[in-house]
RNA sequence: CGGGACGUAGCUCAGCCUGGUAGAGCACUUGGUUUGGGACCAAGACGUCGCAGGUUCAAAUCCUGUCGUCCCGACCA
């Protein structure tokens, strides 16, 4: 490609709607250019980078045994009716009418579509395991769009759904995926680890995202620096708190006592109460819709004072994400106080007349002179022994990890760190299935729901995560597998003829030849702005043909972020290969 | 959805507080000089100051509303 035919739209200056690195060099690097909030066009440098890393997720999905299709990205609500998930993903669904009113779905992924087609085609376990994926656009209505093509309302999927007559050919289909996956994250140059993730009201252990360490990243991960443990922090467990919850015995009857004012766990700890977090119940109150009844019913989750409800697990353990918190009208129509002043302790919760469902999290279990809320504003409760005072209808762990705690597999000390997902493994069984029909004849003759499992990888986001994590303070460093272009030829004149271009057109030609991609600077530009346009787009290789070097028979081979070589101009092409090779390995 | 910040030339921003002729740098066009890490000189072109109301003799500037962008939060009492 010559430069001047195509179009690179650099900036020298960056736009103000970026905020993280790699969203600047995104637009700096005329890479994409913004239509509106979570909506971006791929320019010519962007879409060829995006269709590099679409061609390492093809081959790679290919090799794993996935059969690409293409599935429509408008869908007819009703399959999303008969999956349940027009209500559970109402909020993320974008829907569209048309003429005649009838409305429709944009796809934010497509296991609906997928099993629609199972269940019309496969009726044998003959025909399994099977593989379909697809590349193609999603639409998910963001809370907010952020970060470019980090959280955006348009963005490309790679989806793929396994098929299988039995649990053990699912996991075996999974694994493939799992092991494809480490190929496709390790081939596209991003340093990458498995975490177990949340697997929600599916439940089952089968699920696992693909992180990249990032500071910018919008999930925690704890970690063991043993290697031994990796998990989300919506699904992380540990040892539990390092300080332990007070389990001497008092004896002492509970005590209402006043606290006019103190409405926080931290009111609490200062003076003149000098309650230590630890030893405080904080009691939440939420609305839960029953999956059974369709009733919404307020639900008490208790958990410790300087511990953080867990929404994740919480979700896990009532088996619905339908829930909310109430209302602090809700709460004082329940209890009679206000959020502040809440508690649990059964004679409190009694005088409401009332039967509660009351959550608690496993580290308070035996915990004694406790204190919490009354139930009453502007008082508390003291001396509460759990076993004794709170009537807890189900324990759970309901808490979420902080770094410290000690790893349950080793006893070594978590870690928390930032990172991207980039890509999610999951073990569906039979859920989409059952619900949409999807069954085949086993051996024996009898009828069984196929055993699925979904594998995304979001395109657009690792193009960004590989920008996030490959750089320097003058431009982007793309890995060879995923470059635009691997080699960036810069004649410092561009005079016709003269004995700069025609050696920079002999190289262009015959790497070409060779099967290298290439883009060679033929626009009268100076040589500052050459150099500092290569470094910003972050070409693997750029070959410098100026006079000056040339007169001595050599060009200078650079590669992006290593030191600049001399080469002799007939060795040029084999020394060129060479480093592209060296970068690659 | 709540809170905050910001909307002025293609881009980055000043001007607004204290109302009175619309600004700079970069980019762009033309000419000249330059030519190995984002050149210099000169001349030019580019704006309904996000939009709509209001106040005023007069609004980029003050007030109200609205739209958009970005940030934080959206249970953690």
């Amino acid at each position: 490609m010559r430069w001047s035919k195509t179009f690179i739209p650099t900036l020298k200056e960056t736009p103000a709607e970026a905020e993280i690195l790699s969203h600047k060099l995104l637009l700096r690097a005329g890479i994409v250019r913004k239509l509106t909030g979570g909506l971006y066009t791929f320019l010519p440098i962007g879409l060829r980078v995006l269709k590099r890393i679409e061609g390492v997720i093809r081959e790679e999905m290919n090799a794993a045994g996935g059969l690409e299709v293409l599935m429509p990205a408008l869908h007819p609500p009703e399959i999303w009716q008969q999956s349940g998930r027009y209500e559970t993903a109402r909020d993320v669904l974008y829907k569209a009418r048309d003429r005649a009113n009838k409305e429709w779905v944009l796809s934010p992924t497509a296991e609906e579509v997928v099993t629609t087609l199972a269940a019309g085609e496969i009726s044998s376990y003959r025909q399994m395991p099977l593989n379909f994926y697809q590349i193609s656009v999603k639409f998910r209505d963001e809370i907010r769009p952020r970060f470019g093509l980090m959280r955006a309302k348009e963005f490309i999927m790679k989806d793929a759904y396994s098929f299988d007559g039995s649990d053990e050919g699912a996991m075996a289909s999974y694994q493939r995926m799992f092991n494809a996956y480490q190929r496709i994250f390790n081939r596209c140059g991003l340093k990458n680890f498995p975490v177990e993730a949340d697997t929600g009201v599916i439940g089952g252990s089968h699920s696992h995202e693909f992180m990249v360490p990032a500071e910018t990243g919008e999930n925690d991960v704890v970690y063991c620096e043993s290697g031994k443990y990796a998990a989300n922090i919506e699904k992380a467990t540990s040892a539990g708190p390092v300080n332990p919850t007070p389990i001497t015995e008092t004896a002492l009857a509970p005590e209402k006592f006043p606290t006019p004012g103190a409405v926080t766990i931290a009111n609490l700890v200062a003076a003149p109460y000098n309650v230590p977090a630890c030893q405080q119940i904080k009691t939440l109150v939420f609305m839960v819709k029953s999956a059974a009844t369709d009733q919404t019913q307020p639900v008490i989750v208790l958990v410790r004072g300087d511990d953080e409800l867990n929404e994740a697990k919480f979700a896990g353990l009532i088996g619905t994400t339908i829930f909310r918190p109430a209302t602090a009208e809700e709460i004082f129509s329940f209890l009679g106080a206000h959020p502040g002043s809440l508690g649990a302790v059964a004679s409190t919760l009694a005088a409401e007349g009332k039967k509660w469902t009351v959550l608690a999290d496993e580290a308070l279990r035996g915990g004694k002179g406790m204190v919490t809320g009354a139930n009453a504003d502007g008082f508390h409760i003291r001396h509460i022994d759990i076993p004794r005072d709170i009537a807890v209808s189900q324990w759970g762990d309901l808490r979420t990890v902080k770094a410290g705690e000690l790893c349950l597999a080793t006893g070594k000390p978590l870690k928390i760190q930032r990172a991207i997902e980039v890509g999610h493994v999951f073990k569906l069984g039979t859920k989409y299935s059952e619900k949409l029909n999807a069954r085949f004849l086993d051996a024996e003759g009898k009828s069984k729901p196929c055993v699925m499992g979904c594998y995304g990888i979001g395109v657009t986001r690792t193009l960004q995560a590989i920008i996030e994590q490959c750089n320097d303070k003058d431009g982007i460093i793309w890995p060879v597998a995923v470059a635009p272009y691997v080699v960036c030829l810069t004649p410092l004149s561009i005079a016709p003829g003269s004995a700069v271009m025609e050696t920079a057109e002999k190289i262009y030609k015959e790497l070409t030849e060779a099967g290298i991609e290439v883009i060679i600077d033929d626009r009268d530009e100076r040589p500052g702005v050459k150099f500092k346009d290569a470094d910003l787009i972050g070409f693997p290789i750029r070959v410098g043909i100026g006079e000056k070097s040339l007169s001595k028979g050599e060009v200078e081979l650079k590669p992006r972020g290593g030191t600049l070589q001399l080469v002799k101009t007939e060795d040029a092409v084999g020394q060129i290969l060479a480093a592209i090779k060296a970068k690659s390995a």
